[in-house]
DNA sequence: AGTCGAGAGTTCAAATTTGAACTACTTGCC
DNA sequence: GGCAAGTAGTTCAAATTTGAACTCTCGACT
């Protein structure tokens, strides 16, 4: 009897209304593995971050992205989009930032009621250093263990689901 | 510039002592696309397991992995192992579904320091009923997205990176 | 037997996360 | 102009998560 994550062990023709469609052993080999590596990945990155850099995942993830945009700042609702999170979460994590002085608030000029988070020189520099460390693991537990024909089915499926739950989303 | 996630836009000859391999763009499509994916599909869900049946996808979790273990019962350790959680937080989560009924623990016989969780009857019952959403859900948002071949290149990657992470772990 | 390092779970305090309520501002439209 | 409906961010309380410290037990070895 296989062991199931989305479903009890031997589906019992029982109880809902429409007789679901379980998920068959590829499916639930891929959704296992999804889940799976996705929990280690985290715990492995959020403890090497905070040890290298004292940083976690999230913080980590705020300033790459402020530092990809274009100047160095954007607005807590986009930003909250970009790293799927609550805003409540954003606003949060932009403080704790904010204390490190890695981060800084500016208002918008054309919107009274928004706000822009801002790398600041320090926070640039933090993300310097941290980087190398944070790319190097993410390439030897994930990258470098997949192929690129592998890598590409993983862009390009997952990239697919996204974009599905974002449309879902935005309803 | 591109827009990375693991490293600062544009990596500039500085810094560290040796100078990392970036992601290319192809690297980090994948790795974007997997974090993405992952927190997108882990809200859903989350969202959807508490409306219909008043659990987080962690105790769904649990409930899963009893009832599909031998006798509906694990030990703490293994159900934290194969959680991948931190065993204060399984010890949290457990006590919660044993105020809700839904699991028991009993000590174990031969290991006076060991515990089973064991699914309680009211247990199996409330996952009879949580799992078709949940596996409807996962099935929509995933699986039915994917090809075949998307779904074995997922299984058999990600399920790599996952032993690879385990053994790390288990040095 | 006696001891010492490792293992199983729990407890504890601190950090994080979340949704709901709330404030203040914008917008589209009469 | 003036309003209703929607937005942006924050605040708040409650739930969760985590690592470290701690207790007790196992096991191997002397």
């Amino acid at each position: 009897m296989p062991s199931t994550s989305s479903a009890p062990s031997a589906p019992p023709s029982a109880a809902s209304p429409y007789e679901p469609r379980w998920l068959d052993e590829e499916e639930m080999a891929a959704w296992r593995s999804f889940v799976t590596a996705s929990n280690l990945l985290n715990r492995r990155l959020e403890r090497q971050l905070k040890e290298d850099s004292g940083l976690s995942h999230t913080q980590y993830e705020i300033l790459v992205h402020l530092s990809a945009a274009p100047a160095g700042s954007l607005r807590m609702t986009e930003l909250a989009d970009k790293l799927v999170t609550s805003k409540s979460g954003l606003t949060y994590q932009v403080t704790q930032l904010e204390k490190m002085g890695l981060v800084g608030r500016r208002s918008c000029p054309s919107d009274v009621r928004g706000v822009f988070a801002e790398l600041t020189d320090q926070g640039r520099e933090l993300l310097r250093e941290a980087a190398p460390g944070h790319v190097a693991l993410v390439r030897e537990l994930l990258i470098d263990v997949l192929s690129r024909e592998q890598l590409a089915v993983l862009a390009d499926g997952l990239g697919q689901v996204s974009a599905r739950l974002r449309l879902d989303d935005a309803l």
